[in-house]
DNA sequence: AGGTATGTTAATTG
DNA sequence: GCAATTAACATACC
């Protein structure tokens, strides 16, 4: 469930348990996945190498290696990180699993193949190739108001990797539930203190959603979250929790405090 | 069996 | 040029 909380807690988990060890064998199980770049290559260019430091941006993961080339994960709807002994407890659908000298292995799960792993030669320009906006929880509020543009309604916009990097469906709903507003809403009808309010609830859901290691299980009982697909009564107000397409994804909402 | 799913992108339409 | 909509990608679940 990759959204920017979840590969902040991933690339979290890959510091702590592949960072400076010696890459003995790689293995692709399907090409698919690969962007840009063949098997062999990939191949020839992890092994024998190490995985030195990492770096998120929005939902990409860049990893540098020791040839100060960077290996990136990016992580479509169904991708994880599993850390596990070789021989031992080896997960399905591991698109690229490494093993290291010590009898470790790291997979990039994927199993609906919607991610995507490459290698880039710098990730500042990787990400501008890509037209990505300012990851999320770097932005100050003035940033935040510029990238939010002029037209459009504001769960699209919130969405739009061109514009804040990071944002997904399950936590834009969430932002949006918390700062009441209407996930339709036209961000140029948006006042000055809703904008406000919208900048803070982001950093806030963002930041906590981190600290409870983007479980979903883990979040405050006052989020929309633990309510999420269903049509019961609004944690915070007396509404009845509903929901609508807005650019072909389910905005779930509370039709009552989430104003238009 | 058919609809849905946490992501992105291309094609199309307004 | 922008924004909205839809299909496509591949697979599991209800």
């Amino acid at each position: 469930m990759p959204e920017l909380p979840d590969v902040e807690i991933y690339k979290r988990y890959l510091d702590a348990t592949s960072l400076h060890q010696k890459i003995r064998k790689v293995e692709v199980t399907n090409e698919k996945i690969l962007e840009g770049v063949s098997r062999e290559r990939l191949i020839s260019e992890l092994e024998g190498h190490k995985m030195m430091s990492s770096l998120r941006h929005g939902k990409y993961l860049f990893v540098r290696l020791d040839s100060d080339r960077w290996l990136l994960f990016h992580f479509g709807m169904t991708g994880d990180l599993s850390f596990f002994a070789e021989n031992k407890d080896r997960p399905e659908y591991g698109r690229l699993v490494l093993t290291f000298t010590s009898g470790y292995c790291l997979a990039c799960i994927s199993r609906r193949l919607l991610g995507k792993i490459a290698l880039a030669d710098d990730p500042h320009d990787y990400m501008g190739e890509k037209g990505l906006g300012p990851d999320a929880l770097s932005l100050d509020s003035k940033g935040f108001e510029k990238a939010l543009g002029r037209r459009g309604m504001i769960k699209s916009l919130l969405l739009n990797q061109k514009r804040i990097a990071g944002i997904g469906n399950v936590y834009a709903d969430e932002i949006l539930f918390q700062a009441g507003l209407h996930p339709q809403k036209e961000v140029q009808l948006l006042t000055d203190d809703e904008k406000k309010v919208l900048y803070r609830q982001l950093k806030y859901i963002l930041e906590t959603a981190i600290e409870r290691k983007a479980d979903p299980g883990k979040m405050p009982e006052t989020w929309l979250l633990p309510y999420r697909g269903r049509e019961v009564k609004c944690p915070s107000c007396k509404g009845t929790l509903t929901h609508l397409k807005v650019g072909g994804r389910t905005a779930w909402y509370c039709p009552l405090h989430q104003k238009m």
